[in-house]
DNA sequence: AGCACGCCGACT
DNA sequence: GTCGGCGTGCTC
């Protein structure tokens, strides 16, 4: 038996691939991993992408890969150890890393890395939690526009639809209902959600419709559990996949539909290499299997928006709350010049809530106590010694914490700058909304619910659960109360400092606090048509407030895009972000401005005629983790040039290797 | 990425 | 004279 040949890619940023020797008689395939010595190392872990058969005697020769032919014999070495016993991926998903990899541009082994489970070894049970929920749910009956909507898409044997209607309209029981008649057909269904609770909720639904033809992708299942998980699917022992952004390449053989919960949640972008965007690759997936993509949200993405303006998705609208609630009243309150984050008038609507035996919930997108420590004295604020943001004050544990890079301090009892001991807190955190709480409404039974109180184990849960069953009056927290839990007894919803964040040096700073203010006006009334909203900000005046409080979802999107068109930003424009990031600031810097040079330089080429190059400047987060960051912008209508553009630039440029190279393709943070 | 090699500053 | 800083180069 002749030795065969394997391509073995690594995930580590470089393009190569590289060649090795399988020495014994070990079965080998694509889609398998192998350790196998790299340069000095004695061993790292690669994925088979190619095997390729020894000449022999007996058997015809195949003309050898041109790169392994070039090869000197005694170059190539043999492989440790062969980590898998059945391969993670095949052809199809093989193909898909291969985009994945020229469309954000990145090596294939980092590709593949970001698409599969990393676990060595497979734990044999899955965590079997779904006999708790009563299964065999059926269906319930829909409203017209839910009718219209399902009828729609599956008259349609293909392509792109959007859901839009309000929280509380009805978009789940569509999906499950699509999801069924998918799984009738024999197809197999992927339905993603954002990170976070939601996941829980949805993830409840399907187990509770679907029972054990589902798999579930949670952030928090093992390694070996995810690997488990993984393998029912590829066996096709489940056919409805629920899980968040990675779970956009689970292995469902024969997709026939694809779900996009909340399609606006940044959290669907990839915040690593590959930066890649799952409502993306979902839509690169549902071309290639013919399947049928319905994404919905209450506040569409402007991209998303402007593709149904076009029609290139098909979009149905709800607007009925079919559990009989209805839109709550809004109130925009003016709090310059006030003492105190609760108004009179919130705090009035929070106490008749209460008195009627109905609940409450506030929203402060922000934890900790305080966000900065600032000197009364000289006026410095004090800073994080690795990143270029304020320290949060966390009353709890006593300690200044930066929320970017973890680092923690005591507390400073003088200005380390002036040395005053004039210090003073300034803006509020979910910490202090809670003292104030305590303080002015003894009698109500509150909870605060941020990450700091949801990182003990079981505690979300377990607080969600007091909350629904009426156990807690009042819930306080960040984002993770704005998103898609469902209260039935909620009456009233307070959003504090509603205008934070506007002012953000970032092109989606108003379709962020947009969609936030909404999304949480969206937890009110969802039951009962008395639901009251207390929209407080500083600047009332402002046309996103203004329409978030009016619910104005279209005349927000419509002016957006607008906006967007003027400045030559996205949807009307692509982008492609690259940070230069190193230890050193000089370094950091000049790379950014040589770079720069390179890319003007390849710009004016004709073919890149319609590509602007921005930059470099300082990134408005300069220094995070003691790495200085510089960043460049490419700009480009069609989408098409800029990755041609792109790809030139990342072959012409030579980054010393202090300096790392970060390039995000469609970004979605600018900081 | 990771790991070693190599070439200039302050120490026993 | 060496220990060790991190800039540079390479990986089948």
């Amino acid at each position: 038996m002749p030795a065969s040949f394997v391509r073995v890619a690594y995930p580590i940023p470089l393009e190569e691939t590289f060649w090795y020797r399988n020495p014994g008689s070990a079965h080998i395939e694509i889609g398998m991993r192998v350790e196998a010595p790299l340069r000095k190392r004695l061993k790292a872990t690669g994925y088979i992408v190619e095997v390729v058969e020894a000449p022999s005697e007996h058997q015809p020769q195949k003309p050898l890969p041109q790169d392994l032919a070039r090869l000197e014999p005694d170059k190539i070495r043999d492989i440790l150890r062969v980590v898998d016993t059945e391969p993670l991926f095949d052809q199809e998903m093989l193909a898909l890393g291969k985009w994945l990899a020229s469309m954000y541009h990145c090596s294939l082994g980092e590709a593949l890395a970001a698409m599969l489970p990393s676990a060595r070894r497979e734990r044999q049970e899955v965590p079997d939690e779904f006999d708790e929920v009563e299964l065999s749910r059926t269906p319930l009956v829909l409203t017209s526009g839910q009718r219209a909507a399902l009828e729609g898409i599956l008259a349609d044997p293909q392509g792109m639809f959007y859901l839009y209607g309000p929280t509380g309209t009805g978009k789940t029981e569509v999906f499950l209902q699509l999801a069924e008649a998918t799984l009738a057909q024999g197809r197999g269904v992927l339905y993603l959600v954002p990170e976070i609770a939601l996941t829980r909720q949805v993830e409840q639904d399907v187990r509770a419709r679907f029972g054990a033809r589902c798999a579930i992708i949670h952030s928090r299942l093992t390694p070996s559990h995810k690997l488990a998980e993984w393998r029912r699917i590829a066996r096709r022992e489940a056919r409805i996949v629920v899980g968040a952004r990675s779970a956009v390449f689970a292995p469902i053989a024969d997709l026939g539909l694809i779900i996009i919960d909340e399609e606006h949640d940044a959290g669907y972008k990839s915040g690593t290499t590959p930066r890649y965007h799952a409502r993306q690759v979902a839509m690169h997936r549902a071309r290639l299997a013919d399947a049928r993509l319905v994404m919905g949200s209450a506040t569409p993405s402007p991209e998303a928006w402007q593709a149904c303006a076009e029609g290139r998705m098909r979009r149905f609208s709800l607007s009925d709350r079919p559990a009989g609630g209805s839109f709550p009243e809004i109130h925009i309150i003016d709090v310059r010049g006030r003492h105190g984050l609760i108004s009179e008038e919130l705090a009035q609507a929070l106490r008749d809530a209460k008195r009627a035996g109905r609940q409450s919930i506030l929203f402060l997108n922000r934890r900790g106590f305080a966000r900065t420590l600032i000197c009364q004295t000289c006026g410095a604020e004090v800073l994080c010694r690795h990143c270029s943001v304020p320290l949060t004050y966390h009353k709890a544990s006593g300690r200044l914490l930066c929320h970017y890079c973890g680092y923690s301090e005591p507390k400073p009892q003088a200005c380390p700058d002036c040395g005053s001991l004039d210090l003073v807190w300034a803006s509020y955190g979910t910490e202090r909304i809670e003292e104030e709480l305590k303080e002015h409404f003894p009698g109500m039974r509150h909870a605060r619910l941020d990450t700091d109180t949801a990182s003990a184990k079981g505690a979300l849960e377990a607080t969600l659960r007091a909350f629904r069953d009426g156990e807690i009056d009042l819930l306080l927290g960040t984002q993770m109360v704005a998103k898609g839990l469902n209260f039935p007894g909620v009456r009233v919803v307070g959003i504090l400092l509603a205008d934070q964040g506007l002012s953000m040096p970032d092109f989606r700073a108003a379709e962020r606090v947009f969609s936030l203010i909404v999304q949480v006006a969206g937890r009110a009334g969802r039951h009962r048509p008395d639901g009251l909203v207390f929209v407080q900000t500083r600047k009332p005046e402002s046309p996103v407030i203004r329409l978030a409080a009016a619910g104005d979802v279209s005349g927000f999107l419509e002016r957006e895009l607008e906006a967007r068109r003027q400045l030559e930003f996205p949807p009307a424009a692509r982008l492609c972000r690259v940070v230069f990031r190193s230890r050193s600031p000089q370094h950091a810097r000049e790379q950014a401005f040589l770079c720069a040079a390179t890319a003007r330089h390849i710009a004016k080429e004709p073919t890149f005629a319609e590509v602007d190059v921005l930059g470099p400047s300082e990134c408005p987060l300069a220094v995070v983790a003691d790495n200085h960051r510089y960043q460049l912008i490419f700009r480009a209508r069609r989408f098409s040039c800029l990755q041609r553009f792109v790809e030139v630039f990342r072959h012409s440029v030579d980054p010393a290797s202090s300096v790392y190279l970060e390039i995000d393709v469609d970004p979605v943070q600018m900081m």
